[in-house]
DNA sequence: CTAATCGATGCAATTTTTTGCACTAATAGC
DNA sequence: GCTATTAGTGCAAAAAATTGCATCGATTAG
């Protein structure tokens, strides 16, 4: 959707290769904004030959070739255009709703078993991000402006996990009435 | 992704025609599952050839015929049997985390308007939400089993809607100090 | 030395989603 | 009666995302 601007966004401090930046959607950018390798590659060469990014080959011993991108003049420009336009949201397509809605004394326990499983991992990521605030982000009020931005991403993917959790409990309590009472 | 199931669900309690799924995808269904009726079109002539939906033209006074489907046995089995399976997510893209990425002085008081703007937009939403949820799932601990996975898919809006709010206020109240010592 | 392996880069086919249009039949304005 | 509009259905091209490979050097195992 926007993955032009997330690359650029991801090169607005430092000059980066194309597996370099699929090394970072994995970390920051990529928490709320997910693409593979192969995307980034295909992007970073319409973006090149957009005239927004230039492009050079830096030799590595050892290694092959890296081609590393930075942002033109023209690529900050657009990026800085670009917010002002008009914002896409792709809202989630979570499965586990779907299946909620096919809730049956059949597959309740499988249900809770995922809502479990999921509860589980959204904690993890919880944990990371809380870790990342306390480091780094520890008095927001006294950040530069642009990371107060950054902070307030994570703060909202904060909020989101915190959310995720006080749902799983309520739903985790209401099914176990179900299998509760209807026995096995 | 799944829009198959999401159809086959929709057509649990009734059959439907192609314009009415897609009116339902605007109201229930599509509070947390969106689709445009080109879509929905295709993916139920899809799963007609695969057998698991029934087509049968009603001819209509005045209007143009429509084609309804229902749901075959096949059809239910292969939903039923798909809860076991294993579960997607695709998490949310939202462009206004990105421009966060992208804040600055110029464009703050900007940003500062479409997270107003949201939060508007997702206040009615949740308005919404809460009288569905007074109307018809007063009592969650009484309803059917089914009807319980319903709720709670409902919940999850609600939950969702209300962490935005809180994340909203969280970040006007620290941009309000950006323009406030800024100035001007 | 040769073959198997690995990390980085990238092409290309397929699938999914989006976008834009087109047809049909009724309805409304003139 | 004729034209414009609207609601329901649907095709088809384009764009975006996913999946599966393919190459290219260096590295390791035999």
């Amino acid at each position: 959707m926007a993955l032009a601007q997330a690359i650029m966004t991801s090169l607005l401090d430092a000059d980066l290769s194309g597996s370099e930046l699929a090394r970072d959607f994995e970390k920051s950018m990529g928490f709320f904004w997910q693409s593979t390798h192969q995307q980034i590659y295909q992007e970073l060469r319409k973006l090149a030959d957009k005239g927004w990014l230039n492009k050079r080959e830096v030799n590595q011993s050892g290694k092959p070739n890296k081609n590393v991108y930075g942002l033109t003049l023209a690529g900050r420009e657009a990026l800085a255009d670009w917010v002002f336009g008009p914002t896409k949201v792709q809202p989630t397509k979570d499965e586990l709703l779907l299946k909620l809605y096919n809730l049956s004394d059949d597959n309740v326990e499988h249900v809770i078993g995922e809502i479990t499983h999921r509860r589980e991992e959204v904690m993890q990521r919880l944990y990371l991000y809380e870790a990342i605030r306390r480091r780094h982000y520890d008095d927001p009020g006294s950040l530069p402006v642009r990371h107060k931005g950054v902070y307030l991403a994570l703060a909202s993917g904060i909020h989101q996990g915190e959310q995720f959790l006080s749902w799983c409990d309520e739903a985790l309590t209401l099914l176990a009435t179900v299998t509760g009472s209807s026995g096995h």
